[in-house]
DNA sequence: CCGATTTATGGCAACGTTTCCGTTTGGAAA
DNA sequence: TTTCCAAACGGAAACGTTGCCATAAATCGG
């Protein structure tokens, strides 16, 4: 900048007005040192400007579950795309539900001294982000909420979503509907509400023993649990799978054991509607859930001091087929489709 | 850092060398200022070391393709795991196959003076990293080498795996193989080489109609040219569809056309073995490919000046049934199974 | 016990920017 | 032409760290 400022023959103040905007430069003194600038390639070192005090750094922090899953890799790019178009480049960091590492990863992003920082938090206590806050950065926490800390938060409707899912069943006639839970994250404890809440709508008992709580939120978890509804005397007509997860496992359980019952998804995945029976699943648009998660925390960076806010995001059905089966069509034998 | 100094009694060398190792401290010493720097919570800003001259942001960047890509998706995940063990955070820029946005990227984010970039070039011409290499940041490319320029590359056997695919098709009494192709990027090129290699040495003749070059790379432009393929007469009893999105589309082309050929895709999906006909694909890990470009990368920040590396990711052939139907098989009519 | 040598330590400059403050300049009004 | 005010501009401090240099302290050999 002493560099551009010397050719252009002028003070270093007045390149740094004119890099960010030229207010009270003239015209003419402007373009010159415009000109010493592009002959010069200069370009804004962002770590000094960080550096100075009250300066945002134009970087914001992201911090999610395994972006091998295609909901979260689908939320990292909504946001992604919001926050590049404003300027702001993103640290991303993946941590698959490890507390300690969530931690120590908030902890390094925040010694970067970003503009702000979106979570996923793993645990519901989110004391470590007091401190933080305390530094005024701001916070946007993803699909769950924390518990006491008053943060913005962009939220899925997991309760309708349960309620849609589990109506949806009903509406064909099912009774007994299992329900697959991965284990105690904010989300499934909503969808279970959801769940619970449309049974007791139907006038339907709740059935403790079709309420799977799993080891882990894996596929494999799922699979082993299906198989096990799937040979219980008087088992489930129907199973509402909670996560994209667990409906490919309860899916591919059912494909091994060649019977069919109806089944709802959370989440919608890639290949839905080609596998054998397609499948039926409430869903976001995860894509929707970062974009707006980066739009409140830009406004909050850009300094909007309002109240706290909590966006919900709207789910819908997609019927494709495995949650219209109705109880007696339950399928046997095994599908036309090879199997491996 | 000059409060913790306070606190202690010493200096700010002493406490700046406490906290990078505690070389030449006394061991009495060093635990009165760790005492006073627990005390008051202090964290070493990473912005104000970054800008010390010669020194590392302990920051590195990626800049990849569209992330709702599970192929993105998975070398982003390999490559955060290894440079987050390493204590290296990670900025992660997704540009989708546009040049000019990636030149901006890219330039954002050397100007936030990181330690090294892994990239996915859109075009092989990266005059812009020259500029970028000049000021020594180490650079690994991924998935596609530069043009002139000697980068480390970490790249996925593509001729080997266009060979493969096609060995396959060979092998089971296909003449007529069909190949849809992704507009130009480099890995599109080396897959269909290995496509020619294999006919020329069943020899049989390249037939120029067979070998389709889409528009784009989508889902879609996959299913367009597949209808078209299945409609030609003469049209071929094989697809090797060069990429994971082209032979979702082709599969979708055949499945709504109630005809199948047999198909090979490049890289694997989810689901791939659940559907009617389970794909059969060539594939590399790509997990194994961001760890690598991560880990050679955060070799060179270490220091390493050895030549340029070219690393090959092996791949593999997943039989899986699409790709050993022969060419009298053709499957007419519907699948046994519905399709919406 | 003293000088020499090593080790520990304190302090200051520098990294590249922005902001503040004081000065100069331009131009309009008188 | 002079006066005056606002706008334009230059310069320096500060952000928090590290590296270097000088100095103080400790250790060691004689």
């Amino acid at each position: 900048m002493r560099d551009v400022a010397e050719r252009a023959g002028v003070g270093v103040g007045t390149v740094s007005r004119v890099v960010n905007g030229g207010v009270s430069v003239r015209q003419v003194t402007a373009a010159r040192v415009q000109r010493a600038i592009d002959e010069l390639g200069f370009h804004r070192n962002e770590v000094a400007r960080a550096l100075r005090p009250g300066m945002t750094s134009s970087t914001i922090a992201m911090l999610l579950g395994d972006l091998s899953n295609p909901f979260y890799a689908a939320i990292a790019k909504g946001a992604l795309d919001v926050a590049r178009s404003a300027g702001y480049a993103v640290m991303l960091s993946s941590v698959d539900e490890d507390a300690l590492a969530e931690q120590r990863a908030a902890r390094e992003l925040f010694s970067r001294r970003i503009a702000g920082m979106m979570l996923v938090p793993v645990r519901r206590d989110t004391a470590f982000l007091q401190r933080a806050q305390r530094s005024d950065t701001p916070i946007v926490l993803i699909d769950r909420p924390a518990h006491g800390v008053e943060t913005d938060a962009v939220l899925v409707d997991n309760d309708r979503g349960g309620y849609l899912a589990t109506q949806h069943l009903l509406a064909h006639g099912h009774i007994r509907i299992a329900m697959l839970v991965a284990p105690s994250y904010y989300t499934t404890g909503q969808r279970t509400n959801g769940y619970r809440r449309a049974l007791r709508a139907a006038g339907i008992p709740i059935d403790p023993t079709l309420v799977v709580d799993l080891p882990e939120g894996s596929v494999q978890a799922a699979e082993v649990a299906t198989h096990d509804l799937l040979r219980r005397r008087g088992g489930p007509t129907a199973i509402f799978a909670s996560t994209n997860f667990l409906c490919e496992g309860a899916i591919r359980a059912m494909h091994q054991a060649g019977r069919q019952v109806a089944v709802v998804g959370f989440d919608d995945f890639r290949l839905a509607d080609l596998i054998p029976l397609p499948a039926t699943v409430v869903t976001a648009d995860p894509g929707d859930v970062g974009r707006r998660a980066a739009s409140l925390l830009l406004r909050r960076i850009g300094g909007d001091r309002g109240p706290v806010e909590r966006e919900i995001v709207p789910v819908r059905l997609i019927q494709r087929g495995s949650g219209e089966l109705s109880p007696g069509a339950t399928r046997k034998g095994n599908t036309a489709c090879p199997t491996q």
